[in-house]
RNA sequence: GGAGAGAUGGCUGAGCGGUCGAAAGCGACGGUCUUGAAAACCGUUAGGGGCGCAAGCUCCUCGGGGGUUCGAAUCCCUCUCUCUCCGCCA
């Protein structure tokens, strides 16, 4: 969430940055009015709190004689601030209803725009495959026997998938690869709960505004959610903690199922397994200080960007525009993969910094020399490092034969005992 | 699922209605001493918010929420989590 002090103090460049987020002006008016209320009636509330505490300290020490009048007076006092105390909560209520559903403001080096047509191509690696009549991987993989959509559908619905024999096995390896060559660069495994808590939405920044895109668990009294990406819990692993600033930057990898019910997105990605309401991903999140914050980004971006070299599979490195990011992104970065029978780029992978976005929602801080012993919202940040899923597709598509066999990437071959080629199962 | 115990500052742990954001020990940091280090000694050491140019003043927080009271870490209600025993179980 946003700072308010900032928003107070320079309010004409976050109306700005905002601007670029879609945010209007007078909504950013509307939070500093409110704030302004807000912060009048808690000093006045405040000043006759302590006069109350005064006086209940003063009755400690008085004689039994003046003790019943102080205690009358004492609670006269209390009758006239009492009643400030629901308008402070609704001032409060009102106020942060706003400020949990304003998105992150957008860094300088966002290009303004509304949607996808403004974003910006940064950079393209490998060259498309030359495959005359490019089948999709839906043909491809079926007719192998690797992937079964009807039987998932039976069992599941529309947006799951079945992989068998060597589907199964391609999956599981690209999981282990990624893995490896992220533990590799020096991101720390970890395994977390695929299930989180109300808390944890809300800390990385789902939460309330985006519930609809999330599956819900009903648990008891309360509620968990399945997670939309491993983002969300490794980010949470330092929620209402105080780092200590020598172990920064802190990063994490895991491999997780994500879930999302893929709410608004009828009739897109209809065929295939490009969009699934469950599919793996690694995720790498980082946790660092603010100045080492923006070359983290490209750091992590180009990790992401090692994995799609390493498989030698062709793409392209674009920033999205303002009105194409994420709700509490300050900068992002897509990896788009080359999908030979779309004949185009598809998003892989997506590095985001959030600034201290998410670092105030969920309270992570940082403390240490550099900070004079004072403590500080640290930045984090986070990419696909990748979608298992889509690699999947860009594997079996852009590794595709003439006799529908698929070769088996260098890289990958240790992972499948060596195997080489699929041609069935 | 049944029975019981507990949750206090970085850690251990006291406090069980007033002067307690909180003893003591440990740790960490700063200083004295030392060629340097150790030891010893002295000091500092929770988080969040409001007002203020600042110095400073002040509010809230002793697992979370609510209540009783002039006054709550301390009493009551409730929730969560942890531990022990029994049962069940991947």
């Amino acid at each position: 969430m946003l700072d308010l002090k900032a928003l107070r103090e320079d309010t004409a460049a976050c109306k700005q940055a905002l601007a670029k987020k879609r945010v209007s002006p007078e909504s950013v008016d509307r939070m500093l009015t409110l704030d302004e209320e807000k912060r009048q009636i808690q000093t006045q509330l405040e000043n006759l709190q302590a006069e109350h505490n005064r006086r209940a300290e003063a009755i400690s020490t008085a004689t039994p004689a003046d003790r019943p009048k102080m205690v009358e007076e004492s609670k006269a006092l209390k009758d006239k601030f009492k009643f400030l105390e629901p308008t402070l909560l609704k001032l409060g209520n009102e106020l942060n209803e706003l400020l949990f559903t304003t998105p992150n403001l957008a860094h300088d080096s966002v290009p303004e725009g509304n949607n996808e047509d403004d974003n910006v191509e940064i950079s393209r690696w490998g060259t498309p495959p030359d495959i005359k009549n490019p089948q999709d991987h839906v043909a491809l993989a079926t007719r192998l026997d690797i992937l079964d959509l009807d039987r998932a559908a039976k069992i599941a619905g529309a947006r799951f998938s079945v992989l068998k024999g060597y589907g199964a096995k391609l999956e599981r390896a690209l999981g282990a690869f990624m893995l490896d060559t992220q533990t590799k660069a020096g991101y720390q495994e970890v395994i977390p709960p695929y299930l989180v808590n109300p808390e944890s939405m809300f800390g990385t920044g789902q939460l309330p505004k985006f519930e609809e895109d999330l599956f819900k668990v009903p648990f008891g009294d309360d509620k968990l959610y399945l997670i939309p990406t491993a983002e969300v819990p490794v980010t949470n692993l330092y929620r209402d903690e105080i780092l200590d600033e020598t172990i920064l930057p802190l990063r994490h990898c895991a491999l997780t199922p994500c879930f999302r019910s893929e709410a608004g997105s009828a009739g897109k990605d209809t065929k295939g397994i490009i969009r699934q309401h469950q599919f793996h991903k690694v995720e790498l999140v980082s946790f660092c200080k603010p100045d080492q914050a923006e070359q983290e980004l490209e750091r992590l971006t180009g990790h992401a960007e090692a994995v799609l070299q390493a498989l030698e599979l062709p793409y392209r490195k674009i920033v999205l525009c303002g009105g194409d990011m994420g709700f509490s992104a300050h900068k992002t970065y897509d990896l788009e993969v080359w999908i030979p029978s779309q004949n185009t780029y598809r998003e892989i992978s997506s590095c985001s910094w959030f600034s201290n976005f998410q670092a105030r929602r969920a309270s992570i801080r940082y403390k240490g020399e550099s900070t004079g012993g004072k403590t500080q919202l640290v930045h984090t940040l986070n990419g696909s490092g990748l979608a298992v899923g889509r690699t999947w597709v860009a594997v079996i598509e852009n590794y595709q034969q003439p006799d529908g066999s698929i070769t088996i990437p260098k890289v990958l071959q240790p992972y499948l005992h060596g195997l080489e080629k699929i041609t069935s199962l």
